[in-house]
DNA sequence: CCGTATCCATTCCGATACTG
DNA sequence: CAGTATCGGAATGGATACGG
């Protein structure tokens, strides 16, 4: 996205430099929701076609999205999330969970997170260490490398 | 950040449309690792002053930085996180995550997340429901808000 | 249907200078 | 130190038109 990373060694600019802009966020989020090709993308962000050309090329080019020959006769491209692309959905779920939080007046509808297999809602997750543990905003520093 | 949110009714959008913008998501993160004044924001990100006044501006306005005065006889302002503000401590989370797991080459140096209390790192975190299970990305669909 | 190309307006951004 | 003001270049964004 752009030149320089403000600090090169911190994971968070990195990404951000990635898929910190408005249409790479929102274009995951309708990756994640289903959506493989250009049209549909761009009937549902509502976002300039040579806009949503280079998003979708830089996003390939990331290794995050993957071009896939449509199946059936017609020989059309899909884009669909990769492995890598995949691990984007925690970002989506924390931006969802905040959004469902913050950023709508009490009883004001939303759409929600599916559970597949159950179609119940999914509750609100929160981030727990691998034996059960939790991290708080205020427990937590960055440890810059190279310091002791 | 823009007049019209793509999907009025999805979380993601909304919070897209409040910190889905490279400066913010940096500010936070700042914010986060203790930076408050004006200054230190602007030299730690290298970026121009009357962005950086308009983004703080923004961030306050929405909620998420509050200004405070200093502490000692100085008079001038801080810029702390609000609770809401707080809140996005699982984003930035997953912004870092992400950027270890996908934005470094093997063996290059990052800055990494502390646990202030033992001083140890913190060990991958993951999203789990309350009662410790966990939610896969294939798992997981969106229902709008009117849909059975 | 899937893109690319072009035009134009708007915004963003960085650099610098200036004020309290 | 903490901002505001301004300026010019670059990028973004929307609309439309065009070819595979």
């Amino acid at each position: 996205m752009s030149a320089q990373p403000a600090d090169p060694t911190c994971p968070v600019a990195r990404t951000v430099d990635i898929v910190g802009d408005k249409w790479s966020l929102l274009i995951i989020r309708d990756a994640f929701d289903g959506i493989r090709r250009f049209n549909q993308f761009q009937r549902d962000l509502g976002i300039a076609r040579n806009i949503l050309a280079a998003r979708l090329r830089d996003l390939v080019h990331a290794g995050i999205l993957r071009v896939e020959n449509a199946t059936g006769g017609s020989a059309y491209q899909e884009y669909v999330l990769t492995d890598k692309g995949e691990d984007l959905f925690d970002l989506i779920v924390s931006l969802r969970q905040w959004g469902q939080a913050h950023a709508f007046a009490p009883g004001e509808p939303h759409s929600v997170l599916i559970d597949a297999t159950t179609g119940e809602p999914v509750p609100r997750l929160s981030y727990t260490t691998p034996d059960g543990g939790r991290i708080q905003a205020r427990q937590a520093r960055v440890r810059k490398v190279g310091e002791p």
